[in-house]
DNA sequence: CAACCATAACTGCGACTCTC
DNA sequence: GAGAGTCGCAGTTATGGTTG
């Protein structure tokens, strides 16, 4: 359906944040938590249209690191058209130049000119340049809203966002604003600002949660809750009263991968923390994650993140203690184990 | 740690039901 | 009758426990 239509036919906006290694996890979660927001905010008069698609994506896809160690699954950018994307967002670390490819800038130019907003974050603004490219603002051309982003932006700083991120964060408003109306920007603005950064671990799964259909919801949570002890499918379609098939269908649909994929990445997710978090031995906590035993979990570790639980639990701790975020308490102790 | 094997999970496809 | 949603079957693939 293309602009001119009166349809009341949900319209999609694909909003794209391509991820670079050492990303901010606060910056993703941040715009991630935007435009979910304002799927779950819209004004009821618009509840048919504008519903905000995202999609994290890399240079050729697979798990991105970010700058706390925390692993982000993306597509590629290939499986993505760009004439499709709706808002662009690259992210990047801080104060490092990111790696680009071709593929890659060829890929941004052919995005550019169909996106509304383009923005580039930390390293990642280099990667625009290299591809000619320059950032986009809808903002810049819009001047019926002023007073908001505005207000917004003035929010990022007292939030302690830095510029860059606070400038992109004003530019997801302003779509939002533009889309969905200033009410509901203005209450996306207000939910979002001050936040803290443990929101934002589970906002990849989130967004498509807070738009799946209730039953999938309902499901997604118990599939969550319930990660520690073995899942069944077979039980986890009867709780919602479907059959298997169709429970996995819809929930391949609406989440964007398998129930039991998202059972895993749970259970790693928990098991990454652990590992940084307590002193607990590997096999203790692959059993308290749901992830059998430690020959398991070495596996999953080895398969996913290339290496040992135990070689990862150094890593990010040394990591965090280079980044200076290893406070006393962060890195707690566990209690003796209860034999 | 690798290999093996039983079981569970996933997927493609055709058929059925329901609504418009 | 067309289209969307759902279901069941069968074949394939992945997972997880066991063994050496």
């Amino acid at each position: 359906m293309v602009g001119g239509s009166v349809g009341l036919a949900r319209r999609r906006r694909q909003v794209v944040i391509l991820l670079f290694e050492g990303f901010s996890l606060i910056h993703m979660g941040r715009l991630a938590e935007t435009f979910s927001l304002a799927n779950r905010l819209r004004h009821p008069d618009n509840a048919l249209h504008n519903y905000y698609d995202l999609r994290l994506v890399s240079a050729s896809g697979g798990a991105i690191r970010s700058s706390s160690g925390v692993l982000i699954w993306t597509d590629a950018v290939d499986s993505h058209y760009a004439k499709d994307v709706h808002a662009l967002f690259a992210l990047g670390a801080a104060n490092v130049p990111v790696e680009s490819d071709e593929r890659l800038l060829s890929w941004l130019r052919h995005t550019h000119p169909h996106a509304q907003v383009v923005q580039g974050i930390g390293g990642a603004y280099g990667v625009l340049e290299l591809a000619g490219l320059e950032s986009k603002d809808v903002a810049v051309t819009d001047t019926t809203g002023g007073a908001m982003t505005t207000g917004a932006l003035s929010a990022t700083r007292t939030a302690g966002i830095d510029a860059d991120a606070g400038a992109a964060l004003t530019s997801a408003l302003s779509v939002v604003k533009r889309d969905c109306g200033y009410e509901t920007a203005s209450q996306v603005a207000h939910d979002l600002l001050p936040v803290t950064p443990k929101q934002f671990t589970h906002s990849v799964f989130n967004s498509r949660e807070a738009r799946a259909s209730d039953l999938i919801r309902t499901s997604a949570h118990q599939l969550r809750v319930s990660s520690e002890n073995r899942v069944s499918i077979a039980d986890a379609a009867q709780a919602v009263a479907m059959s298997e098939r169709n429970f996995l269908r819809r929930f391949k649909q609406e989440i964007g991968v398998t129930p039991t994929e998202f059972v895993l990445r749970v259970r790693l997710e928990k098991a990454c923390h652990m590992l940084v978090d307590t002193d607990l031995p590997a096999d203790k906590i692959a059993r308290r994650t749901g992830l059998g035993s430690g020959d398991r979990l070495a596996k999953l570790f080895r398969q996913h993140l290339s290496m040992s639980p135990t070689e990862y639990r150094t890593l990010e701790r040394n990591r965090l203690a280079e980044n200076g975020l290893a406070e006393p308490g962060v890195i707690k102790r566990a209690r003796r184990p209860v034999s």
